[in-house]
RNA sequence: GGGCGUUUAGCUCAGCUGGGAGAGCGCCACCCUUACAAGGUGGAUGUCGGCGGUUCGAUCCCGUCAACGCCCACCA
């Protein structure tokens, strides 16, 4: 075995992390391994990452809490597979060629040609697109590469087509006229999903509108005058009796001058604007629906990139912007602008491309999710799918519960084609959906057809994600890829902002093929803002990016940092000086391993004897199973930060302060035996740590684990996770240990009062009743020389006469007394005594008057009231000893 | 307009079904003690947002108000 100056004094992350990936990777550990303890599967699909994507701090927060699921189970023995993928992401990849074609070639996707473009697209995913994902081994993903699924390969373009085909077959897909989300820079409809209601400043305008064969007018109230020509009807409220008389007349639109209907439609409220509704079915939602209601005529007054066309002669060619300027003049023309008010409202703008969104009436295909939709609920209702925190069904219930139809097609290129097919044949125009490429016409069999245009939002091809990764629809992969076996998942790890996208969608599909949730378990994670709970952006310049850390701190020190952080919680405000301290943390552990390193060759590879385990030993291992628990339960309900603060309280405070320091005397003698022993229990609890670890800091712990295991073990990634042992259990030892680490510490305390030097070796003097305990301390009487440098005589009885000149500190079950040597100042003493009795006090009065109240008495179940009247007594007996000290003084 | 969430130590947050207020970081004092100064030891700090209620007892349950944040929604 090397020495000890073999090891650095700090832990140097960044050749070890690419080593262990490396060999991790080669030698397949990653890939399912058949449960020997039959604990069955548990599988994770990885939210897909964009093409487009670049890894951030999100990624990291998800894939790390992922892979210590993932990591932990494994370890438990369960068959696990954690799934990776890529996402196609439709409008944003065109975006991105787009640009770069035109920036490098000056050239539009027109000039090239849908095919030839294409081909430019997939050029540039297979440039970039791998990035991200040599990325995600740098955070140290167990993901299984072999089962990686881009959603434009084979079998999840078989698997969009089967199930278009399924869902047109049965009906639930068809095409419709309907108002839409159209966003003019994309040229596309875009899904309700994908527009973002901005608060924007503009004006309500009140216009005139004439009613023929009368000379009354209308006063009509509207924020958007240019869609004046796209006007069918004026609509009032039925009860409205301002303008009860004039329904069933005609009123003209200024400017154009056409004929349009007063109609009375109760959407109209009587109470905003004035009254009086125009009515546009061609260009909002509503009025599309008062449109229907009324089989109003439909006029569309927009080109595809927003301007206007034909049907608004007078503002013809201009953006909506400068027509409303122009209809505005016009209006003041005619003299029907009766005045302008400022006015705040809500206007929906492209989440893809910014741009305000035009409603407007067009041709597209919808999935009716309405069924779907309901099974999705019953499935979280029933318990077959569970959100944690438990709270975000709410949220999924406020999208699932209200079903609109689901707009699919969009106007790209970049995406899986619709399968549908129009025959060209004059006589015979059969429209049909297939799964396969058809040769032919399956009515006429003419070969005389064309596929729509148009592609799928890409969310219809990642609503598929969990089928399609394991082979569906296509026999022969699936059993390859034991869809059986692994479908479906355990759980799905994400954000909230995805819900409804991804969530939903894969809930709806996945049960509509399968009749099985997708998965059992949905863990909505906080999103990763800056220290100030901003959220991070390129523009603000506080982005955290996740190499950089690595770089920086190592990957382990930033997985610890964001499990830690992981709970219940909504935000996650990373703060640098936090993954400082876990950074340090790390350290300590490599610290650990260094001084026990030289000690580990008395050690045996068959461990310990449990019948001659000394009672520090009994006590480590018995605070180690607690932890074993206590994580193992914390993890399997994702509660990281419970796991992980219990880890590093062990770790830290346990095994580093008390453990490791209580060996040293041991370490440093010449008992071979206890030695050996001791050195055995070290590296056994080292061991358990180290696996305890892995599965949020996997790199440094199957460093050490080189270290530390036997020839013939194989790496920590495939090792037992520690259980529960009821043998290492022993309460007597924890509650003794307790006290003594009590008395410990406030020797500590006391020696610090009066500033007796660290070096200083002092006389101590302990008063107990408790006779067990007297002769516990006694027992230990060389721990205090070593952890307090003081020389402890016999434990005397509180009978006994305390000494003359001491300073003092009272515990509830002993008096710790070191005599003066010296001049100290006795002032700071008194107070400090005074202090603590001040405190004392307060404790004593407080359960005092519990007791007193007679309520308590009968009202409190008997555990509580007997542990309050202990608590009682042990508070008295503390306040009674600084009493006395008290009186010495005085 | 509807819904959700947050409010606990200087900062970031934990506090599980009501029963003696916690952690990390920061801060103060003293220490280069033979694993670690990315360290050690000790310490200080809270009307648990306000008010009211239920209860023997409320950080926790109920009501109400306030501040902040987020999501959804067609207010012309």
């Amino acid at each position: 075995m090397s020495t000890e100056s073999s090891l650095p004094k700090t832990y140097e992350p960044s050749g070890v992390e690419n080593h262990w990936y490396q060999k991790w990777e080669e030698g397949k550990y990653f890939k399912p391994r058949s449960s020997t303890n039959g604990k069955g599967t548990y599988s994770i699909l990885m939210p897909p990452p964009n093409v487009t994507g670049k890894l951030h701090i999100g990624h990291a927060l998800d894939h790390t809490i992922q892979d210590i699921l993932i990591r932990f189970k494994r370890m438990q023995g369960y068959e696990t597979l954690w799934i990776p993928g890529q996402d196609h992401a439709g409008i944003a990849t065109q975006a991105k060629v787009e640009e770069k074609i035109f920036k490098d070639e000056g050239k539009t996707k027109h000039d090239l040609g849908r095919e030839k473009f294409l081909e430019e697209v997939w050029k540039w995913k297979e440039e970039y697109g791998g990035q991200i994902l040599n990325q995600f081994r740098k955070l140290g993903d167990s993901c299984d590469w072999d089962y990686f699924t881009f959603t434009m390969d084979d079998i999840p373009n078989k698997a969009v087509k089967k199930f278009f085909t399924m869902m047109y077959d049965e009906g639930l897909i068809y095409q419709s006229d309907y108002i839409i989300n159209w966003d003019p820079v994309l040229q596309s409809a875009i899904s309700d999903a994908e527009v973002d209601h901005k608060e924007v400043q503009g004006n309500f305008y009140h216009l005139h509108y004439r009613v023929k064969d009368s000379n009354q007018v209308l006063e009509i109230a509207t924020t958007r005058p240019e869609t004046l020509f796209g006007d069918t009807a004026v609509a009032v409220n039925p009860n409205d009796d301002r303008f009860e008389h004039l329904i069933g007349k005609m009123a003209i639109v200024p400017i154009c001058n056409r004929e349009v209907p007063i109609i009375a439609d109760t959407h109209v409220d009587m109470e905003v604007g004035t009254g009086c509704l125009k009515v546009t079915p061609g260009h909002d939602f509503n009025d599309f629906e008062i449109g229907k209601r009324h089989e109003l005529p439909i006029v569309n007054i927009l080109n595809k990139d927003g301007t206007l066309n034909d049907n608004a002669e007078a503002v013809k060619g201009l953006s909506p912007k400068d027509a409303r300027k122009k209809t505005v003049e016009l209006l003041k023309e005619t003299e029907q602008l009766v005045k302008v008010e400022a006015h705040t409202h809500q206007v929906g703008h492209s989440q893809r491309s910014g741009s305000i969104v035009e409603p407007l009436v067009s041709k597209q295909w919808f999935l009716n999710t309405k069924e779907m939709a309901k099974q999705s609920v019953d499935a979280v209702e029933k318990g077959d799918m569970t959100f944690f925190p438990k709270g975000w069904e709410n949220t999924y219930f406020s999208y699932q519960k209200n079903p609109r139809p689901w707009c699919i097609s969009r106007q790209l290129w970049w995406g899986h084609q619709i399968p549908v097919y129009y025959c060209q044949e004059e006589e015979c125009k059969n429209t049909w959906a297939s799964e396969d490429d058809p040769k032919a016409c399956p009515k006429c069999s003419k070969e005389n057809f064309i596929q729509d245009p148009d592609v799928l939002d890409t969310w219809f091809s990642s609503g598929l994600f969990p089928l399609n990764t394991l082979g569906w629809p296509d026999e022969k992969a699936m059993e390859e890829k034991q869809f059986d076996k692994f479908y479906p998942s355990h759980v799905l790890v994400t954000a909230f902002d995805i819900i409804f996208f991804w969530v939903a969608r894969m809930m709806m599909m996945s049960d509509k093929v399968t009749g099985k949730s997708p998965f059992k378990d949905t863990y909505i994670h906080a999103i990763v803002r800056d220290k100030d709970g901003v959220k991070m952006s390129k523009s603000l310049g506080n982005v955290i990016d996740p190499l950089d850390l690595i770089k920086e701190t190592g990957c382990d020190a930033m997985r610890f940092t964001l499990a830690v952080s992981s709970g219940y919680n909504r935000n996650i405000n990373l703060d640098p000086a936090k993954i400082e301290g876990y950074r340090n943390f790390v350290n300590k552990i490599w610290n650990a391993f260094r001084f026990m390193h030289p000690h580990l060759e008395n050690a045996s590879d068959q461990g310990f004897q449990l019948d001659e385990l000394h009672h520090h030993e009994k006590w480590i291992l018995s605070e180690l199973n607690s932890v074993i628990k206590d994580v193992t339960e914390a993890f399997d309900v994702y509660r990281f930060d419970e796991g992980c603060n219990r880890i590093y309280q062990f770790v830290y405070d346990k095994f580093c302060s008390w453990f490791i320091e209580l060996s040293k005397g041991i370490l440093n003698s010449e008992n071979s035996k206890l030695k050996t022993q001791r050195a055995n229990v070290l590296k056994y609890c080292f061991k358990e740590i180290v696996k305890l670890l892995h599965p949020v800091t996997p790199f440094i712990t199957e460093e050490l684990w080189s270290h530390l295991k036997s020839s013939d073990d194989d790496l920590v990634i495939i090792q037992a996770y520690p259980e529960y042992k009821s043998a290492h259990s022993f309460p007597k030892d924890v509650e003794q240990m307790e006290k003594f680490i009590e008395v410990v510490t406030a020797i500590r305390n006391l020696r610090n009062t009066v500033n007796i030097k660290p070096k200083d070796e002092v006389e101590l003097r302990l008063f107990t009743d408790d006779e067990t305990l007297a002769k516990y301390l006694f027992k230990s009487r060389g721990y205090f020389k070593e952890l307090a440098r003081v020389k402890a005589g016999k434990i005397k009885d509180k009978s006994i006469e305390r000494p003359a000149k001491s300073v003092m500190k009272a515990t509830s079950h002993t008096e710790i007394f070191i005599p003066l040597e010296g001049v100290i100042d006795l002032d700071i003493f008194v107070n400090k005594l005074k202090k603590d009795k001040e405190k004392a006090q307060k404790e004593f009065d407080k359960v005092e008057k519990k007791l007193k109240n007679p309520k308590f008495i009968e009202n409190a179940p008997d555990d509580v009231v007997a542990k309050v009247k202990a608590e009682a007594q042990e508070f008295e007996d503390k306040l009674s000893s600084i009493n006395n000290s008290l009186e010495n003084f005085q």
